[in-house]
DNA sequence: CGATCCGGTTACCGTCCGGTAACATGACCC
DNA sequence: GGGTCATGTTACCGGACGGTAACCGGATCG
């Protein structure tokens, strides 16, 4: 009696990959054994072997998806508006539809990334983000780069920070969130306008 | 030949606090070991143990102790004051401040917090600085108790990531930073003032 | 019906790490 | 100088974990 149907291989690695993501998120990488991973897909470790060949491939290969969908999503949301009201709301949005998929958390969690290479590239992914959020505030405010820069990189804490509030304790509903947090950029980014609107 | 001087108890679990707690923020708790942490301070591991009975109870020691400081700095920069502006200045230099001392991204490394009841605690403290926060906000604006606290956790983010974005590459002054980072916050919450300023 | 894939399993190895027992050594006091 | 106490060390144990070798069993195809 097999109670767990059989899988092809490509169905076996994409559920590994969502169960591992979720479970990453949850514990970080160190404290999450191949075989708890193995256990919560119902499945036995040599089976995570056969899909990926180490631990932190498995990890590496989780990292780059989230941070490929990161920067697609954020890009979306920025480049598919010229209005910058617009561009704020949306990156917020997307931020939220981000934090909610437990998967994409691993990108928020700082340090404790397996290793130095992984945490390189989730910092980079973090760069990204704020340097096309920083693209834009230059372009519109008298600022330097440097200055842009910074503020993109607390443009992006806010939205992470609010999104994972959000998520943990959904106080008000969705579009009332996302118009406060949007709300709160939009007039404290207007504030260094160089010209009028 | 006694190249490392011999140091009294209290000086020697100074030390080792210290060590760790950078070694800590650094690679986070799992990747850890306490060999390297007694390597780094030029000492045996069951020095380490004469002074902290387990690992976990060494990094909560670390943990409570950057908890309390976080909170003591936070609420007498707001409470340092009734001007709303200079409340908001002097909280960013709070978290610029606790941000450059290693010792305290423990606070800001989420997960891998070594268990749940640690993760707890760490979340209690940010919870604690988002109320205050909040209570400020509902205080001058006309918004609910939840819609505040969703803010107050937008400008915590905020305020964590500028931080952390300075000094990890300082590109502008630290006062310029602060002014940055202020303004844009000023300006946006400026925006929920209930009534006129 | 049997060979053959292929998606599975059990059982194991080597290593690292948290934690400890037993022992060494320098300073201080009489 | 020698007892004594606190500070330190070397060497080890047991368990957990990453990774692997060897084997199993059911579907499919000739």
């Amino acid at each position: 009696m097999s109670r767990r149907p059989r899988l092809t291989a490509a169905q076996r690695r994409d559920q590994l990959l969502e169960v591992a993501g979720t479970k990453f998120a949850e514990h970080g990488f160190h404290a999450l054994s191949m075989e708890a991973i193995a256990d919560a897909a119902g499945v036995s470790k040599p089976v995570l072997y056969q899909h990926f060949p180490s631990k932190r491939s498995l990890y590496m290969a989780l990292v780059d998806e989230a941070v490929e969908e990161l920067l697609r999503r954020v890009s979306t949301a920025l480049e598919g508006t010229t209005d910058n009201r617009e561009r704020v709301h949306g990156a917020i949005r997307a931020f939220f539809g981000f934090v909610s998929d437990p998967r994409f958390r691993l990108l928020f969690l700082t340090a404790d990334a397996a290793d130095a290479e992984i945490a390189a590239r989730v910092d980079a992914a973090h760069r990204g983000v704020a340097e096309a959020i920083a693209k834009l505030i230059a372009a519109d405010a008298g600022l330097s780069t440097e200055s842009a820069e910074l503020l993109a990189d607390g443009v992006r804490g806010l939205a992470i920070a609010g999104a994972v509030s959000w998520v943990d304790r959904q106080h008000v509903p969705e579009d009332e969130a996302v118009g406060l947090l949007a709300r709160l950029l939009w007039r404290g980014l207007a504030g260094f306008e160089r010209s009028s609107d």
